[in-house]
Formats: structure tokens, C-alpha cells, sequence
DNA sequence: CGACCTGTTGAGCCGTTTCAACCGATGTGG
DNA sequence: CCACATCGGTTGAAACGGCTCAACAGGTCG
């Protein structure tokens, strides 16, 4: 019996519909490994040396700057495949965001497995072309929101990408929730400093939008009045 | 014999490797289609009913909010796939910003037939990985990035980009080129107003990194002053 | 010639950043 | 046990970069 037989995610990740004996060979090559919070897993610029599924926790994908600033290019979720197959490097560095639980393969071998198993290649091509579709809705963020707009668009994507980490049918948007990031991570993420994001945050708590009863922890009050500043 | 025999991308494009009989396959279901520069080919938010290949031409991708801003995606070159395959609506519109010519399948079609041929459905893989890439190193650019260097690595990436429009070996980046887009176009590119742009590229005229011998036209006087400003 | 379109230039404004101080929670060592 | 450092986050004041609005320039086309 192998380690993916019990996977939590077993059923939502690219190896969703394997059959038995693919799922044996992958299992075979891939190890559990566990990252803690704030923990690289893969290096900008470094040789793309392994692949791998998310089992548990959240990780974030970035690039920087030579002089050091920083921008998150993408945000790792269970179930959610991250590393650069088929490729020499990797464009954005790795680093878990809390603790988590992925499931690594070396990158030689799961390009060659691929290779040999369409289905798994299709799956993997579908959960690229949907990535892509997400990072072009973000650049529409990013080029062209103001800092009000980008703050309520990343609340309400948060309130819908924390809804279900279980493994329940979908239950729609959550209105409340605890972020994974940090205000600098959020920040990061927008294309915003630190303060801006904070005053807006504040801003938003002052306006009844939202209440913010930790650091990290949101509840959404008025999601129109998101809906609407979102623009 | 069919179109395809004769077609300038079949060494480039996903077509690429594919044995007789299903370029044969292929070419039946594929129609060629003329493009004029400004006229759209796919809209946001519509069912996604057909993809492409770029055979000739230049098309952006954008994505627009309600109140008409826009942000461009994705520049499609020729041998570049456009459409969103195995997706019930794309994510951004298709616009063509120079005369160009596609070669177009009905998206079902096209779907049926990549399912049953995984070397194509391997090829768009490797594709859509690489557009991942570009598009996230994009949004660095787009997130932390100032105008003078956002324009730098503007015209540095369409100095590559715009380098062997042939089939010849690889020739480095362009020293002078054509810029397939209007200031307003470059704009929505690099998140900016039509102003910056215009008050960017005069900077760059005066302080001798670069001569514009006409509205498009760009030639690259000093390639490391424009390194060092792209940041 | 005049209308029109694209791009340039100027002046002033506004939003975001910058820089700095402050706050509260957490943890540590005397 | 409490002073004290530390860390993440908030708040304030001022500077600045890019935006807005408006006028203008250069081509092109009727």
C-alpha cells in the first residue's frame, strides 16, 4: 500500500483518475517532505530540479528584483502542482507560507513519467492553462487597479480560495477567514508597500466593510459594498 | 496536399513533429483566416468556441474592467496558439494589432483531437508553461517596477521578441525594430498612461539611449544603458 | 485647406510611497 | 517579576511619481 493510497488530496491533484499501477509507479518516485513556514522549496534562477504536489498548507511563488524588491507570482493551494516541468530553470522561487506537506519528485523522472502517461500530461495541461487564466486576471490587477480596488479584489479571491480546504462539494465563498499572509506578503502581492496596505485594511474596518478581530484573521461584513469597491 | 504543407510556421508552431496523417487530420478541421489589423477575434467572456494558430502577425490579449480600462496579457506572435482549449469561456479578448493571418479550429474540434494525439497535447504543455513564465516575470514588471523601467524592459523584450520574425537561426536581439503597437497599445502593456509613455520615450530620445526615426520605429543606440535602467 | 488622428508637451493635482515615530503583543534575561 | 528588546503592524507628515486635463504639433486624407 502506498502513501498516496491514504493522500488527502488524492482526488483533486493531477493524479486524480490514475489507475492503480500508474499510481504505484509515481508513488514510488515521489517522497513526502514537509516544509515549515517560511521555508524555500525551490530557488529562482536555480536548475528546476523537482516538481511537486501540495498536500497540506499554502506556499507562494516569487520573483525579485537584483536591489531586492519582491513580487508574488502565484499562490501554492493543496491539491495545487508547483515546480517547472519540462524546463532547465525555475522562474520563481518556492517558499512555504505555513507550515505544509508536499509530495516531491525529482524532475528528470516525473518528465519522463509524464511523458509516458497522456492522462497525467492532460491533467497537468489543464491545471496550467487555468493558472495562466488566473495570473492574466492578476496583471489586470496589478497594471491597471487602484490601491482601494486591489485590496477588495484580494479579499474577495481570498474569501473564495479559502472556502473549501476541505474536501466537501463547494460551499461557497467564506466570510470569514485566516490569511496566510502577512502584511508585507499581501503587499507583495499587490504591488503595494506595507502601508498602504494597511491603511486600507484600516479604512475598510473603519467603514463597517469588514472586521479584522486579528492580525490575520478577516470576516467579511458587507460584501457588495466589496463587490462594488473591487471595480 | 493540404495547407499545411506549405505553411510558414509548421516547423514552430504546435503542428511541429506531428506525423502525415495528422497534419492531414488537422488540416480538415483547420480553416485559414485573414485577420485586419484592429479587428477582434475572440472577445472576453465569450464561450470559447474556437483556437488558432498565429501564422502571420501580431494579436494582443487583453482584459478590460467594466468602466473600460484595459490591460494587455498576452502578445501573440506568429507560431504562437491563441484560444483557451478545453475551457467553456476564455479569459481575455483577442484583438489583432498588425494585418494577420490564423489558422482557426473549432475549439471542440480541436479539444477531441488533442486528447487523442498526446504529442500535441505535449507540445501545448510545453507552450502554455512558457507563457506562464513570461506572463509572471510580466507581472514583477507590472507590480513593482517604475515607468522608466518598465519601458527599458519593454523595449529590451521587443528587441528579442521582435528579433527573427523569419525561420533563420536565432540572430540575437534586434538592434532597430518595429513596434507593433501604438503608445496607447504600449500603455495598456506596461500599465501606464498614453502621457508616461510618450514622456518616457522622448527621456530615453534625448539622453541619446535610443533614436525614434519615426512613431514605430525604435532603434537601440545603447544597449547597456537600457540594461541598467530595466532594473 | 481644414478635419482628424496620433502623439507630444506642459501645469497642477492626487495617490502612493517614503521616512519616521509609535503601538501592542511576545519573549527573554537579569 | 518586571525592564527591555524584538517583531509585526499602524499612524502621521512630507515628498514624489505618475495621472489628469488641456493645449499643441505633425501627418494623412478628404
Amino acid at each position: 500500500m502506498s502513501a498516496c493510497d491514504t493522500c488527502i488530496v488524492r482526488n483533486r491533484a493531477i493524479c486524480a483518475g490514475l489507475e492503480h499501477p500508474e499510481i504505484t509507479a509515481l508513488s514510488t518516485m515521489g517522497r513526502r517532505r514537509t516544509v515549515s513556514a517560511g521555508e524555500p522549496l525551490i530557488w529562482e534562477d536555480d536548475d528546476s530540479l523537482l516538481v511537486a504536489n501540495v498536500i497540506e498548507g499554502v506556499l507562494k511563488l516569487t520573483t525579485s528584483t537584483a536591489d531586492g524588491r519582491e513580487q508574488i507570482v502565484g499562490v501554492a493551494y493543496p491539491s495545487d502542482f508547483i515546480g517547472r516541468p519540462f524546463g532547465q530553470t525555475s522562474a520563481a522561487s518556492v517558499v512555504a507560507l505555513t507550515d505544509a506537506r508536499v509530495c516531491v519528485f525529482a524532475r528528470n523522472d516525473f518528465d519522463r513519467f509524464a511523458r509516458e502517461h497522456p492522462e497525467l500530461e492532460h491533467k497537468l495541461l489543464e491545471r496550467t492553462l487555468a493558472e495562466l487564466d488566473r495570473t492574466r486576471a492578476w496583471m489586470m490587477l496589478l497594471g491597471r487597479k487602484s490601491a482601494p480596488e486591489k485590496i477588495a479584489t484580494f479579499l474577495l479571491d481570498m474569501s473564495e480560495r479559502l472556502a473549501d480546504n476541505g474536501c466537501m462539494a463547494h460551499t461557497g465563498p467564506a466570510r470569514q477567514f485566516t490569511l496566510p499572509f502577512s502584511r508585507q506578503q499581501v503587499a507583495d502581492l499587490l504591488g503595494l508597500t506595507i502601508e498602504t496596505v494597511s491603511r486600507q485594511f484600516t479604512k475598510l474596518k473603519a467603514d463597517g466593510v469588514v472586521a479584522l478581530p486579528s492580525r490575520r484573521d478577516v470576516e467579511i461584513l458587507d460584501r457588495a459594498a466589496l463587490e462594488m469597491l473591487a471595480g
